[in-house]
DNA sequence: GCCCGATGTATCGCGCCGATACATCGCACC
DNA sequence: GGTGCGATGTATCGGCGCGATACATCGGGC
């Protein structure tokens, strides 16, 4: 999952490991923790002799650009390489297992502004498959063996179900979006559960460009040729 | 977070590692995946050695003495000790860093029913800190960060805040009931996102009886002087 | 002049996962 | 009566990611 993450934000722009990391919390933000430096660096390295990232000049060739002046510390930028795009491209495209609580689902979501949209379906609807039978399972230990457990037990299962169906209903909603050529924006019911309001609101990526055409997020993109 | 698990399952009766992989997995199914054995059986050996669990005979002590004739296959059955159930007792009491997706807290969660009212009340106020931290954390990056992410990240940082709305709002209900006395039962909505019908429905564990009673969760408990 | 928080890289131990192997039991099906 | 298959069972291996920790520099406030 870090490799798949690591790959995606290096294709934006070169990074050193720690600006990496605070990308990738705020990137990820919502579906894990800060990433751990254990877990970092050692992955770095793996992508570094695996070939698919390279260590970049740290001082900016055309200097003068930064007027930094302090010789620089020990940083280390990283570039992504063209066996590193193709790997990036495997990756995210494959749906994979992804056990219900894994965060392999939101790493893919995270980067869907750089698919296409039969893969973004694909992925979709098996996390909506992953979801259902999940679902399924807790109303069957509900149903089933409800006796058996305590009163905070019950509650707990009940809480993960109501999860899981509200998750289901979120995934549909994006479904239906992407089907309908739409942006992903959702209806955004706000705090308010009583009135589930259909304003769309967020325009999202345009969607008006071809099929094929991935558009790189907005944000500060150096270098892209973007090929897919 | 397993060692918790395993020692305040086999505290209700004792178990080999198959059997405690389904109940575990009945018991922990809102919050986790179903636990690998590549986790258990190293768990298992860990808390042998450490003294928290002992093999318990398999074959009825009444039996005929030899399984050598494929009798019993290579069954091996635990049982709790006192030292497990002493750091059963630390562990469950201990509130933990327990970072927002970490399962530690819906474990603590799932054996609250071996907890005093006290000790609960502290894990469920931890536990809405840590996801008030988080969703601060959310609406800044939506607030501050917004323009540089796409429209998916976003929507996937959107989904991330409701879910700790969500949470903070379910949270605020349990401790509100348990500062009652009440059952750990909460509203209840269902499926229903209309009425939020008030039906108690679970009676829930006895809160008549003392501070300290610790009950024990029904279903099949075989010894348990049950001492807090 | 001094401390402090942000910036940075790096390592160590180890919990847990996913895959895999292997063996037995009970049952249905032919 | 054989055969196959799914459930029951225990076990190991490689590897990812975490939490703690160490260490160094930089910019700024007091």
């Amino acid at each position: 999952m870090l490799e798949l993450a690591i790959l995606g934000l290096l294709q934006e722009s070169p990074m050193h490991g720690y600006e990496l990391r605070k990308e990738l919390t705020a990137k990820l933000g919502a579906i894990r923790a800060a990433i751990s430096y254990g877990s970092l660096y050692p992955t770095l390295r793996r992508l570094q002799a695996a070939g698919l990232i390279t260590e970049a000049a740290e001082t900016p060739a055309t200097a003068e650009e930064v007027p930094a002046l302090t010789s620089r510390r020990g940083r280390v930028v990283y570039k992504i390489t063209a066996e590193g795009k193709e790997r990036f491209a495997e990756l995210i495209a494959q749906t994979g297992p992804e056990s219900y609580e894994d965060t392999g689902f939101g790493v893919h979501f995270a980067f869907f502004a750089r698919t296409d949209r039969a893969t973004r379906l694909r992925i979709l609807e098996g996390r909506r498959r992953k979801v259902e039978e999940r679902r399924e399972g807790l109303r069957d230990v509900l149903s089933r063996a409800a006796e058996r457990l305590d009163a905070y037990t019950l509650e707990l299962q009940r809480h993960g179900l109501e999860a899981c169906e509200r998750e289901v209903r979120w995934l549909e909603e994006l479904i239906a979006n992407e089907r309908s050529g739409r942006a992903p924006a959702v209806s955004t019911p706000g705090t308010d559960p009583g009135s589930p309001g259909d304003v769309p609101g967020h325009p999202g990526i345009d969607p008006g460009s071809s099929e094929e055409n991935i558009p790189p997020p907005p944000g500060q993109s150096r270098d892209e040729p973007e090929r897919p």
